[in-house]
DNA sequence: ATTTTTCATTACACTTTGATAACAAGTCTG
DNA sequence: CAGACTTGTTATCAAAGTGTAATGAAAAAT
């Protein structure tokens, strides 16, 4: 399942999350105060952070700040909207408020694991599903077959997604960033993701910058 | 800026969470009962849906199988547990609880389009919405098409606000360095964002300099 | 080694842009 | 306030950019 860090200074709470989370199929990782998380977050590369904001020294918030990349669900006694903005502004992906049931914590976990895990692997437009992990592309069940080039192109694109690229850019970003060739050989795979994917209105051309594709 | 549906029977708090939306910068669409978000749903396709569970006929639950790839806020007054674990699990990106603050409605809003859309690089400018990443630009939902030419001088124009740009500067940066032509091209220009943005009061006139963008 | 696939390039039709000219309107100065 | 100069506004058309299909060389698969 996921590895999953538990930041709690409390032991018996500590343990009641580790538990749960076991139970359930995760690796668990336990440290009960900030610079203690800091050094595991960077040895282990937890998929995900339970964080009590209340922590001595480093506490949650100071924390969060430190933490990139890794989605945090913050845990607190404080009912309080202040700090439920603080974390949230502070890019938590969740906040609960103790005392929480367990089961509504797990439900949350894996609301965040199924969001980040669907992120990192695939797309969805129109009816439209990009694997990136295969490299793959399918509608309604069926694959379209597209050459490796033509797969770069759509991911460049779906990573940019309502960003205006040059043909420049996307040189540097599907070919290698000294190439040196034409920019409308660009023209012609967009031509082509157009006509295999159906995406004449989403992939919007520019004129005289480039190409957006629009979502 | 976001386009977002608000599934609410309750006029009242119907028009209290447009007003907050709104007034953060978002266009807002309503919706009172279940088979009329649908339809606004495929017909406008919002960013972002904020879903009240007790709707009259279809419910907030059943609504939501129905949708894919909106992401949704659940809006409810039960706070029960077995609901809320039904709503994450039917990929309800967020779950808040009446009676809740507004600005922590706005600030989920905020998390989840964050999460979403990826901030944009973006300028507002009375009702106008400069988003230099897209090279867009919207007046009230609206797209006004600039050409680039027209984009890049609002660009420069934006960069060097309440400071007075000679012709020959505009010139330079944006046209090419050593461009040889008029410089009443460039007031050519300035009369076409004028009129295509309605920034007649505000992209002032310098007599014998050039242009000013006053902000 | 032969076949198949990929993909850069070219060519040509079509579309969009924007520099310029020409005239109208506005602003300044003596 | 009149003339000189500066800026506003509109229309036009050459030049530049893009869509698309075809071609053949290079790379990959068989």
């Amino acid at each position: 399942m996921a590895k999953i860090l538990v930041v709690e200074d409390e032991q018996v709470i500590n343990d009641l999350i580790v538990k749960h989370l076991t139970l359930v199929g995760h690796v668990c990782l336990s440290a009960y105060e900030g610079v203690e998380a800091l050094s595991l977050i960077r040895e282990y590369q937890p998929d995900l952070i339970i964080l009590d904001v209340m922590l001595p020294g480093l506490d949650g918030f100071d924390l969060a700040k430190l933490i990139t990349n890794v989605p945090i669900i913050f845990v607190t006694a404080k009912n309080n909207l202040s700090d439920k903005l603080k974390g949230l502004s502070l890019g938590a992906e969740d906040y609960i408020v103790k005392p929480f049931e367990m089961q509504e914590l797990l439900a949350r976990v894996r609301v965040v694991l199924r969001r980040t895990k669907r992120e990192a692997n695939e797309f969805n437009l129109d009816g439209l599903l990009i694997d990136f992990g295969a490299r793959k592309v399918y509608r309604g069940g069926e694959e379209i077959v597209l050459t490796p080039k033509e797969f770069s192109l759509l991911e460049t694109l779906v990573q940019n997604r309502n960003i205006a690229l040059t043909r420049e850019k996307i040189l540097r970003l599907v070919w290698t960033y000294d190439y040196e060739g034409d920019t409308r050989t660009v023209d012609v795979h967009v031509q082509k993701l157009r006509q295999k994917l159906g995406l004449k209105d989403r992939i919007k051309t520019i004129y005289k910058v480039g190409y957006r594709l629009e979502i």
